[in-house]
DNA sequence: ATTAGTATTAGTAATCATTACTGTTTAAAT
DNA sequence: ATTTAAACAGTAATGATTACTAATACTAAT
């Protein structure tokens, strides 16, 4: 993958937030810097980054966000103001139950919680 | 809401199958039945029968799944034949260790596996 | 430094899943 | 049977994403 500065300003604007964003707000975002770029460099780019796993891609619903945080993690997602928050939970019981019990080799799990975050109650 | 064939169709295919149909799927099913039925006619009934808790809309990356089992359960997902499979998954703990150390009410919790299934060793 | 080759780009058109619109049909209540 | 609103078929519109194309810009070799 050759260099390419519209890459690199997209790149260093997902590294720059923990939001989960989706293309449409890194467009606008590499909009700043780069006022000529189009949508398609931007999807285009998410892509490369995702498949050279510089990024993660994640689906909220039908959409799709993207991660800097390559780490296995899962999610939080309030009904109330939308945000999506990292929280790291333990998985390895729920792997090895499922290999012995179904005969299913997991190579990753998504866990998803649903409900309201602290400023909502 | 009042009865209508078209709608008791798409419910009937929705029960008959296990393998979380996709609105084209179950579309090209109820022509078999109704061959002047509108893929507009599938997805409003599937929104409806959604909200009406007849039936659950699951979403397996960008595209909705449609499964009549409305009991909480989670999913595994292959990912050298596409099939999705039910799973009953324990997650009381994760509810209380989220509502404890993050303050986070959660509703819901939704899990998918993904990896091989013994098909596919 | 210049050239040549090809990845990448901006801009736009196309695709895919889904929803909205519109005039007609139909369930069901009077 | 008449009325009324929900539901319909058919089609247009939407929103997210991908594909196409001619021009541009990295980069490796001269």
């Amino acid at each position: 993958m050759r260099y390419s500065h519209q890459r690199e300003v997209i790149r260093e604007i997902i590294f720059s937030t923990n939001s989960h964003p989706t293309a449409d707000w890194v467009y606008s975002k590499a909009k700043k810097a780069l006022p000529n770029i189009s949508l398609g460099t931007v999807y285009r780019n998410l892509k490369q980054l995702t498949e050279q796993g510089v990024i993660r891609t994640i689906h909220d619903g039908s959409l799709a966000r993207y991660d800097w945080n390559k780490d296995p993690h899962d999610h939080m997602k309030c009904t109330s103001c939308g945000s999506m928050v990292d929280i790291e939970l333990p998985n390895d019981d729920l792997k090895k139950m499922v290999k012995n019990q179904h005969d299913f080799e997991v190579s990753d799990v998504e866990i998803t919680l649903i409900g309201k975050c602290n400023k909502h109650d």
